[in-house]
DNA sequence: CCAGTATACTTGCTTATACAACTACTTGTC
DNA sequence: GACAAGTAGTTGTATAAGCAAGTATACTGG
């Protein structure tokens, strides 16, 4: 037993509650990633954009809510946007009421492409999530989470 | 109310759930990331191997255990150690038993970085998940993670 | 003990993202 | 109404990570 690790505590409940959050959103990420470029030809980010999109009341966010919603930087959120607009799942439209912003929509293409990955997002949610826990421990989880969330 | 939303629920319990788990994780990520870096010039993902060493029984860890650890692919880990190692953090070492192994050791170094990184780390936990849960709803979503995380 | 297969790691290449500098527009102040 | 400061988005450049192919070593069945 060293000074070291009485010092600094590595086995800490809150350093390892935070080693447990980045572990399990690395490895569902990773494992939903897959399905959803095997099976839907669309990566992860993609799929974020698009719900995001689909939940938005207006049908369309600015390039600046996007990056704020899957927290990206906004060179990042630019090229992304680029790529699936590319793909001709979303458009760029301009903001009438300022002509700085930008409001990306979903095209029908993207709408459809969405329902696509809902479906393996939720076939894949059902063998995962559903799976490990019941239903009121994910509520609980939800909550914990969003508490955790709401710092800023 | 479009029948595209009945059929694929983008509102439903556990795509939110997975939604909130990506973000939590993102802004958490970020935000200590920038604070580690700008405290001891060090990334999140070297802080995340200089701890998985620390708490490894015998003070090192194999490649492909560091890749499993850390969720990150074979080719990246290697990467990610030579660099690590060329700031003399960690040191790679033959291991005697298996020729193809290598063993990743903390140096003493590294072990001070690691230290000095808890420090900032602990401060920016009691900062943000202390401030946000308390200690029974910290074990309760640390037991959640753990659940989920146990799938693999 | 040899052949075939599996494992551990590295390397070449591609890509996604961040950061910082830039342009264009808006808002607030005098 | 013009100038300063702030905001929205894009672009140049660097870097970190993934995948797939390659090398070296270990294991296993005949």
């Amino acid at each position: 037993m060293s000074t070291v690790t009485r010092t600094c505590p590595s086995g800490d409940e809150k350093v390892q509650l935070f080693g447990l959050l980045l572990e399990t959103n690395a490895r569902l990420s990773r494992s939903l990633g897959l399905e959803l470029e095997a099976e839907c030809e669309i990566t992860l980010a993609w799929f974020d954009v698009l719900l995001q999109l689909r939940r938005s009341p207006d049908g369309h966010l600015k390039m600046n809510e996007i990056a704020e919603a899957i927290v990206h930087s906004s060179g990042g959120t630019t090229r992304l946007v680029d790529r699936i607009e590319e793909a001709g799942l979303v458009a760029r439209q301009s903001c009438p009421s300022d002509r700085r912003a930008i409001h990306v929509a979903i095209t029908d293409a993207g709408n459809a492409k969405l329902d696509e990955a809902l479906n393996v997002h939720l076939e894949y949610l059902n063998e995962s999530l559903a799976k490990q826990l019941t239903e009121s421990e994910r509520v609980t989880l939800a909550s914990l989470l969003t508490k955790l969330n709401s710092s800023r």
